[in-house]
Parts: structure tokens; C-alpha cells; sequence
RNA sequence: UCCUCGGUAGCUCAGUUGGCAGAGCGGGUGACUGUUAAUCACUAGGUCGCAGGUUCAAGUCCUGCCCGGGGAGCCA
């Protein structure tokens, strides 16, 4: 019977067997007579322990000449050792080199710059450090899904590929669709909203594109969003929907990624605080008072700037709603406050730690004419929206909904300082490659 | 678009008042039976981003350009 293959990962479960492990050579010790060659296959690192007498010369010197990354499949038995990390080492047998790379490694044991790392985000990757915020945004993805189909969520994804359609003329990227004008989606909500008169609780999940040139830990032009959007739901319960996810999303990591976070030297008491309480609420005209005693010199009118959010977050220990901005700094489909026309139902919800705006929100402006009123003093292409003014002519219905960045958000619970390290394949402005 | 910082060995960086181009890591050779970014010895490795200028002499000073980083605005 041929020698079972099996997961690093899955080597504890193997203890006193011979099994096979396939993967690279991140590392590579030697003594003379005993070499300890570090090894990855995805799903997990372990160091294979290889004795000159245990194998044959050959090997012993095949292995002398390996070189980082070679590929390799190690056949060895499983054996627990105090002196292991991960509580298990392989004491090697034998080994077949399937490839031994003749250029040395670019990438290197000790600290690299940015743009060299992200030249070579290819090989980056394979990093353990890497291969944590990976872990820990898979498992984020996982818990949104999970979150809204337990809660009979419809998933219904937006298209990419857009007419006029978005936030704002500015910032789209711009392509040839067979002789006519397209743009790459710079968000997918307001095709939830068509998507929530038809089936009341939705939400869609993808890429979205914005060609602002923004240079800052906070920016990529392309990122995930995760939009739900939800039939007769009003601006509070948008808020309590929202605040459900994110501690629903914060316990979920801590329960499951508790190595990765150890990994990333993430200081889990913050995000524990996350969890043990109702999040805080402000309305926006509550708060420029409150910026401006804290020395900030924004008045009514201006959205928050960077080092507003800054300022505001550093005063509580859990994320705050932002509420009610004024119409002048928010889109167009928000609807209107009623308690004061000045401003509309939308949050904001601002991350602690300085992390800032993870979520965008509003209940959105159902009233026909209002909404196409707005719409001509903003100068949008009336054309181009018709069908999402059909969504209030027949059966206009109240609705809210909004938008969680996940790279804010795994950047965020991991204590990470950049976001294009939450990202496989970062696109940033100045960017394109790999 | 604006502000700001940087570009020196494969990588990370130092280079003083303008006066012979440096270190660590990585590579190579050798030693070592418990290493955790192993250690020790020896060794190879340079278009100082590019183009001009000043000077007896420029990595260093000046001008222009190129390429990146950080931030602002905008936003998730």
C-alpha cells in the first residue's frame, strides 16, 4: 500500500505514522550531519528532521544542495516533539526533489521595502505572515455569508460592468463595451435595491472600482464590498443589522483564527471590547460640536475629514455610528430626515483604534419625486436610471441598506497598518503588476 | 491634483566638511548530530535612478526628468 499523502495541517491527527508531505523548502538548517529542512504546502508550516544515518548518502547529499523553495515530496513519520512550535515534527526517510530552483530566492529572511515586497506579491504570499491575513479574511468572507444566509439573505450579485450608473462621475473607470461607453461598478446598490423589491432581504458580494487617485493605507482602487439591502427595514434597523455583523464578524475571528492573530501580533483586548457592549451612536451635528472642543475646525456642511474620524474614534472603545450627515456631503438616493430637512437617515460606522469608516449606510429615498429632484440638481443622466426610478413607481416601498469594505475590515481586525496586505493581488494607483 | 520623504551590492541600509564604495543579510566554499531569522571561518558581488551643470575632485552641491513611499482631498 502505497505511503499515505496528507496535510500538514492534519499531522497531529498522525503521530507515530509514515506519511507523505508535499510542499516547498521555506528554510533550510544544517549541522553536518543532521539538516532540519523547514517546510509549507499551504495548508500549514513543519520542519522535517533528516539524519545522515536514517537516510541514504544520497539523499543526505540531495538535501545538502536544496535550495529555498525547492519543491519536494518528503516521505517520514510523524512524530511529537516539545520542541516544535506546531507540537509535531517529520523524521524524514526519504526524499524526491521535484523541483530545485538554480537562482537564489528574492525574497529573504530579513525585513524587505514596500515596493520590492509588492513586486513580488507572487511569491510574497507564500509567507507565513501572509498566509494568516489570508486565513483571517476567508474566515471574515465565510462569516458574512454564513451571517446572512442563517438570516434568509438572498444572494443576488451585481453586475461589474455598468452603464452610468454609481456614486458619481468622478472616480469611474472607464472601458469600450462593443462601440459604446461602460464603466467598471463603483458599487453595486442600486441594483440591491431592485434586487430587494424582489426578493425583500438581499445582499451581493463583489469587486468594486474606483479611480480616485488616492495614495493612503486606507485606499485601493479595486476592492470587495459586501452590500445587503433590505425591504422595509428603516434607518435604526439598518443600524442594528449592521451592528450584528460586525460583533458577529469580530467573534468568529477571535474564535477561530486565535493562532493567526498571535502570528500577526494582533492585541486582542480591543477587539474583545468590541464584543462586550452595544456600539455608541452620534448624530453628525452632535459631533462637529463635540470636534470642534476636541480642537477639530470642521462646521456644518464639510464631511469628516481623515483626522476628524481620527480624533472622534479615539474617544470610544467600540465602534460609533456616525448619523444623519447633511445632504450636501452624502449621495443622492439618501432619503430625507424628516425630524430635520437639512440632513438625511444614513451612518456611518467608524472602526476603533483610528481605523475609521468601515461602513456606509442609509435608508434610501423612496419618495419619486424628491429623489428625481435631487437627481436633476446633481446633473445625473436621467436616461441611464429609469429603471431604478421604476423601483418607486411601482411599489415603492421603505428600504435601507449598506456597505462594509472587507479589506477596512480585515485590515482592521487584524491591527494591520496597510490595507493592500488583506488583498492577494493589491491594485493601487500607481500599481498594476502583479 | 496638491504637500512631503526617498532611490547606493540580489535585499535592508550607512556613507561625517565635497577627497580610495561600506556593513548586515542573502549567494559560494569549508566546519558542525537539535537548529528555530542557527552559528563560525574564508570568499565573490557596484552604471551610487537617469541626463545635464558647478568643481582640481560629486554618492555628497545645483537644475531638469523618471520611479516609488507616506499623507491630503474623496471614499469602503
Amino acid at each position: 500500500m502505497a505511503t499515505p499523502w496528507i496535510s500538514v495541517k492534519d499531522m497531529i491527527d498522525h503521530v507515530g505514522e509514515e506519511v507523505v508531505v508535499k510542499g516547498w523548502m521555506y528554510n533550510k538548517r544544517s549541522s553536518g550531519k543532521i539538516h532540519f529542512l523547514q517546510i509549507r504546502d499551504g495548508s500549514g508550516f513543519v520542519q522535517a528532521v533528516m539524519v545522515k544515518n536514517e537516510v541514504s548518502e544520497e539523499a543526505f547529499e540531495e538535501a545538502k544542495k536544496l535550495w529555498i523553495e525547492a519543491s519536494l515530496e518528503v516521505t517520514g513519520t510523524v512524530r511529537s516533539d516539545d520542541r516544535s512550535a506546531s507540537g509535531v515534527e517529520l523524521s524524514v526517510s526519504s526524499i524526491k526533489v521535484i523541483h530545485n530552483p538554480t537562482d537564489e530566492y528574492p525574497i529573504g529572511k530579513k525585513d524587505h521595502g514596500v515596493d520590492f515586497l509588492l513586486d513580488n506579491r507572487h511569491l510574497w504570499l507564500r509567507s507565513q505572515r501572509q498566509r494568516a491575513i489570508m486565513t483571517v479574511r476567508e474566515r471574515i468572507i465565510w462569516s458574512w455569508r454564513t451571517f446572512l444566509h442563517d438570516r434568509d439573505f438572498m444572494l443576488a450579485d451585481s453586475p461589474i460592468i455598468t452603464g452610468a450608473i454609481g456614486e458619481g462621475a468622478s472616480g469611474l473607470f472607464e472601458l469600450d463595451y462593443f462601440d459604446q461607453k461602460a464603466y467598471l461598478a463603483q458599487t453595486g446598490q442600486l441594483y440591491a435595491e431592485a434586487a430587494a423589491a424582489a426578493y425583500g432581504k438581499v445582499y451581493c458580494f463583489g469587486p468594486t472600482f474606483r479611480a480616485e487617485k488616492s495614495k493612503t493605507r486606507r485606499h485601493l482602487t479595486e476592492f470587495w464590498m459586501l452590500e445587503p439591502e433590505v425591504a422595509f427595514y428603516d434607518h435604526k434597523d439598518n443600524m442594528a443589522l449592521q451592528e450584528d455583523l460586525v460583533r458577529h464578524t469580530v467573534e468568529q475571528v477571535l474564535e477561530h483564527c486565535p493562532k493567526e492573530l498571535a502570528l500577526l501580533e494582533r492585541d486582542l483586548e480591543p477587539l474583545k471590547a468590541v464584543t462586550a457592549g452595544p456600539f455608541y451612536h452620534i448624530s453628525y451635528r452632535d459631533a462637529v460640536v463635540k470636534l470642534n472642543e476636541l480642537g477639530s475646525s470642521i462646521s456644518f456642511g464639510d464631511d469628516l475629514g481623515a483626522e476628524d474620524e481620527t480624533i472622534l474614534t479615539q474617544q470610544y472603545d467600540r465602534p460609533i455610528f456616525v448619523e444623519c450627515y447633511p445632504k450636501g456631503a452624502k449621495a443622492f438616493y439618501m432619503k430625507e430626515n424628516p425630524d430635520d430637512l437639512e440632513t438625511v437617515l444614513c451612518a456611518d460606522l467608524l472602526a476603533p483604534e483610528g481605523y475609521g469608516e468601515i461602513i456606509g449606510g442609509s435608508q434610501r429615498e423612496d419618495d419619486l419625486d424628491k429623489l428625481v429632484t435631487r437627481m436633476n440638481s446633481d446633473g445625473l443622466d436621467m436616461d441611464s436610471y429609469q429603471w431604478y426610478l421604476d423601483l418607486r413607481r411601482y411599489g415603492t416601498f421603505v428600504h435601507s441598506g449598506f456597505g462594509i469594505g472587507l479589506e477596512r475590515t480585515v485590515a482592521w481586525i487584524c491591527g494591520l497598518h496597510h490595507i493592500r496586505e488583506v488583498i492577494p493581488w493589491p491594485r493601487t494607483i500607481y500599481r498594476l503588476n502583479p
